[in-house]
DNA sequence: TCACCAGTGGAGGGTTCG
DNA sequence: ATCACGAACCCTCCACTG
């Protein structure tokens, strides 16, 4: 999809139209999620500090992002997707492979099956996409991206909307291209390519592979020789399992009383220990991430010897690893995420001997589970997690995914606050 | 008893992507 | 001057095992 978060916004506020729009955190620690065209001429691109856009572009309207709404587009556009073939591999919210080597036969070759979808999805959900059509994942994924419009100061210039790259054209194609924009090529790849002389695609491919893998690592380096010289059989995956679920969250302000940082770990532990359930799974490794007012980022992780998937078995498996935290500097943001999964039910077999019941806290998150189902997220959480309000009120916040996406509110006002 | 080796899994950091 | 969030994957180091 073009400028996805926008291009929904713009549905409900078509007065904005033709004008620089800015989707992301508005607060001070925020970044863009996305750009209108018109933003982007100034510069503007997702992933940047919103401070540094508003610098670029003060006359764009900065809006805060919905996420709830871009998944309900998102599932409708995945529709239209679902109606050329179930070879679906979502990406993201706004992008999917899609393999039609065998709906060809029924809607027509690649490029006849692009330019039908991208009308279906225009008619339909008044939204502009660009296609790649090519003979593998990776290939697809670039042409795709050189179908698109261009913004420049000077100008946007439309897109060709499909950009085919034709069997046997796959090598003319990607050799001409900066070696920045293969698949795993970032800021620190990129300077080590540098350094060994390497430009574009094409000077990948020709240098010699085992000085590509001594340079980048065995399985880094092999997949980039094979991607220079247009070697992708990775298959279109449709169902792919889930190997972690995580939550974290940056503050408007660093933390630094103790107690903080245990309601935050608590509230975390619980948003986590809501979505195993939901997935009808347990994790044996919880790991903690904190990020401090330096901006050093460090993670310490155990693993337990069987899943669980309470908001108190993370909490308590969590917390103590604090200790082996440096907590001067103030924290500017914590993480818990859970992994190495297993079946949850193991849990019920081990008392640790302490005060707290697992098997209570079982019953207790199963009905948690049941209240959140009727009365949405906010309507229960730990009594832990609630902090007392500068008005003297008691308030809860709750981790819903996604609600922080984009980076804290301005004042540090809760996203989600529930007074009682 | 020691040195060495190979395999495994955990921990922690780093990189990349959207 | 400022840098989110969620996830995947990789590398290296290390302890343990035999």
């Amino acid at each position: 999809m073009d400028a996805f978060f926008v291009a929904v916004e713009l549905r409900r506020r078509p007065e904005l139209r033709g004008l620089p729009v800015v989707v992301g955190g508005t607060g001070r620690r925020g970044v863009v999620a996305a750009a209108s065209y018109e933003a982007r001429r100034y510069g503007v691109h997702s992933a940047m500090p919103s401070a540094t856009a508003r610098r670029l572009c003060p006359a764009a309207v900065f809006l805060p992002g919905d996420h709830a709404t871009y998944s309900a587009v998102s599932a409708e556009v995945h529709a239209h997707f679902q109606a050329v073939t179930p070879l679906v591999e979502p990406l993201a919210l706004d992008e999917a492979f899609l393999d039609v080597t065998g709906a060809r036969a029924l809607l027509g070759d690649g490029v006849t099956i692009a330019k039908r979808l991208r009308a279906a999805i225009r008619d339909d959900l008044d939204l502009s996409c660009s296609v790649g059509v090519a003979t593998n994942k990776f290939i697809a994924k670039l042409a795709s991206v050189d179908a698109k419009p261009r913004a420049t100061p000077a100008g946007i210039r439309p897109g060709r909307g499909v950009f085919d790259v034709p069997p046997g054209g796959e090598l003319d194609y990607l050799h001409a291209l900066t070696v920045r924009r293969l698949w795993g090529v970032g800021p620190a790849t990129l300077t080590r390519l540098e350094r060994m002389g390497v430009a574009t695609v094409g000077d990948l491919a020709a240098l010699d592979p085992q000085a590509v893998i001594g340079a980048l690592g065995r399985a880094h380096g092999h997949d980039l020789v094979d991607l220079a010289n247009g070697r992708d059989d990775r298959a279109v995956e449709p169902e792919r399992e889930v190997k972690s679920i995580g939550h974290e969250e940056t503050f408007a302000h660093d933390l630094h009383d103790l107690d903080d940082i245990r309601r935050e770990i608590t509230r975390l532990a619980d948003a986590v220990a809501s979505r195993l359930r939901a997935h009808g799974i347990g994790a044996r490794t919880l790991t903690l991430k904190v990020r401090d007012g330096g901006f050093v980022t460090i993670t310490r992780a155990t693993t337990l010897a069987g899943a669980v998937d309470t908001g108190e078995a993370i909490r308590r498996a969590v917390e103590p690893l604090l200790e082996h935290v440096d907590l001067a500097a103030g924290v500017r943001l914590l993480g818990v995420s859970a992994s190495k999964f297993g079946s949850p039910a193991e849990q019920l077999q081990f008392d640790d001997g302490s005060s707290t019941d697992p098997v209570r806290w079982h019953h207790a998150s199963r009905a948690i589970d049941r209240v959140r189902e009727r009365f949405g997220a906010a309507a229960i959480g730990p009594a832990s997690s609630v902090a007392v309000g500068a008005d003297g009120r008691r308030r809860v916040r709750i981790v819903r995914s996604g609600a922080q996406q984009w980076g804290p509110d301005h004042d540090g006002t809760p996203t989600d606050p529930h007074a009682r």
